[in-house]
DNA sequence: TAGTTTCTACCACAGATGTAGTAGAGAAAA
DNA sequence: TTTTCTCTACTACATCTGTGGTAGAAACTA
């Protein structure tokens, strides 16, 4: 199994860590679009608990404030998202195609696209 | 917006009321694996709680128990739990697809019949 | 009718999450 | 060095979820 699950706040911390790379906390929260951005505190905190959470971790002091990183990938965390989800569908994919499409979010496009992956997966694992 | 956002144990007790139709709370209670059934009263609880959110109803009492019912259709719960994963993505279909196929469920069948409910979609969308 | 069983209505509580205040240490500026 | 600013480390707190106990009403059963 993947990494932890991430809230959506930690998701949006995790998102700051993960483009930007090490980053402060000030600088991590200053990442929030300014209306509705959450206080340093409610970041701090939510970062302290990740750390707990061995999500992140702070890799050194500089000045009077620590920088932090990214112990966990965004590869990782986004697979854990969508196995969660899939478990809620008792692992059939196909209810959430369908979903998908009716999003109007997936397009031809995308879909062409997994059916050449899921081609070149297949060829490789006639290879083993 | 579809309906409300349901958590896990709540979808649990949609699924039953989806799948049977009118439940009691006790038969609801009984559908879960006898392994780890939560207790009468923790889905009395949150169904109570379900209710006031609307997410189902009681339609009528027969002897000394009531008879609940869905209030959201399967379908919109689905689709709402495929809308909020793909916020994470910031709308983006492309990287759910690519952990769908990692994942090893999406099958290349998947897709076809993916691809064919596209084009009868976007056939349909020229004729208006 | 009296006892037994089964629900209902509430209540309590712990852990997770989002939110933010406060005190004091430490760095930076004057 | 004294003042000012900025972070850190804690603490507090409300809400949501999952979990289940208890008391009393209601419906069966003997």
């Amino acid at each position: 199994m993947p990494g932890p699950k991430l809230t959506k706040l930690e998701l949006r911390i995790m998102e700051t860590l993960w483009t930007r790379g090490e980053s402060s906390i000030r600088e991590i929260q200053e990442a929030f679009p300014e209306k509705g951005r959450p206080a340093y505190t409610t970041i701090q905190t939510t970062m302290y608990r990740m750390e707990e959470k061995k999500i992140l971790r702070r890799v050194r002091k500089v000045g009077n404030f620590h920088v932090f990183e990214a112990s966990i990938s965004r590869n990782a965390a986004q697979r854990r998202l969508v196995d969660d989800l899939l478990a809620l569908f008792g692992g059939r994919t196909q209810p959430v195609m369908v979903h998908l499409i009716e999003s109007g979010k997936l397009t031809l496009e995308d879909v062409k696209e997994a059916e050449k992956t899921l081609r070149s997966l297949s060829a490789k694992e006639k290879k083993l």
